[in-house]
Formats: C-alpha cells, sequence, structure tokens
DNA sequence: GTAATTGCTGAACCTCACTTTAGGTCAAGG
DNA sequence: CCTTGACCTAAAGTGAGGTTCAGCAATTAC
C-alpha cells in the first residue's frame, strides 16, 4: 500500500517474461538477493529488473549462471551493473563471442577441405585434434560454451 | 589370440581418447553394437572406430546423441558411414554450421552496437527480443544447439 | 599358478537450468 | 466470512552427457 513496497515476484516476473519458479530459482543461486514482506513474500526493487536483464542478455552470449553470478559478484557492492560496468563487461562478451565465431568458422573450413575425403581417420583428418576445442572443462554441455571474459 | 578377436573396449577407448565409462554409455544408447567373447566382454570390428569417429565428429558440430544416432540409423543395414554417406551428411552439417556461425554473427553485430549504450531496456534494448533465439525448444542447455540437418 | 589388470553390471551421482508437485500460507474482493 | 488467486517451501523430475561406485568375473603378465 505504501508508495515504495517494491515489486513481487508475479509482477517482476509479468515484466521480464521469466517465469515465477525461474526468479526464484535464480534467488537460490545467489543472482538476486530480494527482501521479504512481513508475510513472508519477496519483495524485489526496481534494480532487480536490470539485473535480471543482465542476466538474460548473458545467458544469450553462452555464459552459465555460475559465471554470470561470479561477473556480478565482481561489481563493488553487490550494485547492480551500471553504464560504465555495462562497457567493460560488454567488450569481455564480445571478446567471448568473436572467440566462438572465430572457432566454429575454423571448424567449417576444416569441415570444407574434409568434404570430399571422408576418411575420418583418426590420425589423419582435419576434423580431430582441432587447435580449438568448443569447451573443454566442466561437464554437462561441452560444446560452445563462451569462456569467462577477462578472467 | 586369435587374429580376428576384435578390440577390447580398453584398446577402443586408447585408441578414440574416449573414456571406457563414455564407450559403454554410446552401447547404451545404441550408437554402437559390439559382440560379446566367450567371458563376456565386449569385442569391438575395426568399423566402430569410425562410428566413433563419426560421433565425436558430430559431436562438436553441435548435434545431441540421439541426432547423431538418427542420423547413423538412416544408413542401410547400419553401417559406418562410407565416403558417399560422409559427403552427404558432411553437407548437412555446413548448413547447420553456417547458420550457428550466422546467429552469431548477429548477436555480435547487436552487441557491437550496445556496448556504448548500455540501457539494457526490457523495451528497447537491440539485445532482447533478438529475431534468432539460440536454440528455442527443448530444456537442458538451451543456447547454441545446431538444428538437425534436412530433418 | 597367482597376482595385477581389465572388464562386467546396475544404480547412484553430477552439472545446468529449470519446472512440477504436494502441501500449505497470505492478501484482497465480495 | 469465505473464497480465490498469488505466494510460500522442499523435494523430485527432466534431459543431455556422461562419471563413479560397489562388488564381482575374466584376462593377462610374470
Amino acid at each position: 500500500m505504501a508508495v515504495n513496497d517494491g515489486l513481487s515476484i508475479g509482477a517482476l516476473a509479468d515484466r521480464t517474461g521469466l517465469a515465477v519458479s525461474a526468479i526464484r530459482y535464480y534467488e537460490a543461486q545467489g543472482l538476486i538477493r530480494p527482501w521479504r514482506n512481513a508475510g513472508g513474500q519477496r519483495r524485489f526493487e526496481r534494480a532487480d529488473l536490470r539485473r535480471l536483464s543482465f542476466v538474460m542478455i548473458a545467458q544469450q552470449f553462452g555464459f552459465t549462471l555460475p559465471q554470470i553470478k561470479a561477473e556480478l559478484d565482481r561489481l563493488p557492492g553487490g550494485r547492480t551493473p551500471n553504464k560504465a560496468d555495462w562497457a567493460q563487461i560488454s567488450a569481455g562478451f564480445k571478446t567471448a563471442l568473436d572467440q566462438r565465431i572465430d572457432t566454429l568458422t575454423r571448424l567449417r573450413d576444416r569441415l570444407d577441405s574434409c568434404i570430399g575425403c571422408g576418411c575420418l581417420s583418426l590420425d589423419s583428418c582435419a576434423l580431430y585434434n582441432p587447435a580449438d576445442k568448443a569447451g573443454d572443462r566442466g561437464q554437462g554441455p561441452r560444446f560452445l560454451m563462451g569462456d569467462t571474459p577477462e578472467d
């Protein structure tokens, strides 16, 4: 009722397009820290909209939630990325993205030079032992995950 | 001891670089069908080397194991891809790969035009609602999965 | 011939990113 | 006052792609 009660989880879901369950999950992962009202319900600040925006964008760039959390945790005082922060972070995103595109382009070039061959030889085929493996550490989806920028 | 006893799972693991557990898993998924020797141990043909090669390459291209199985199952008599098969399949790989590169390139272009902005506005930022979402169906890792070629 | 390797099975566990379910609580409208 | 809808929690499920474990059996090396 007061002017600055904050947003409910449903309101936040409506505005971001995320599912309520996803927002709760992000909280469990430490990406947002809502406070609770008297009845124990989550209340969100306007800054959380930006924070979730950031999460959604970073996911598009192929970052995992732990990676995104790490990026957010580096901001002083746990603040939401402002314009200056974004300029820095997005530069890192660009680097990761460029690398990813580069990796795929090299893979395509190797494929081009292999289409007529078809040897699939473990010893000599250019498609093996690619200098750039698409994601090499950790389990789960192992292809195409971007590296953490400036890490 | 006989000349054509086939390879043990350990030998196959050594030659392919795969873990023994991964090879057993691939068998469980129907990607390879070894026979058993008198003692119940798996014995593999030389063709299984090529089959696993194919699996590893297709994974690099972002295909899931079910997709790869589907591709292998389309080959007559459950044979391992030969040169002619490969020419056809790799053309499909190339298409999927080109699409993926294209998607990422567009994403990079949008990022370029946004780096100085930093608005992250849910309403107006070009980084939202991209025409090409990077993988949109199914759960699990939702970014950057290649589409099935010719499906 | 025996010890060390390697192999076997089935089940449980892992990450990632969530959703679903079951069983309740809170807030607002009529 | 009572119902409806939004919210709460903890736990389990999903699916991809495996690994790890316990408790045995088979092979191989010496």
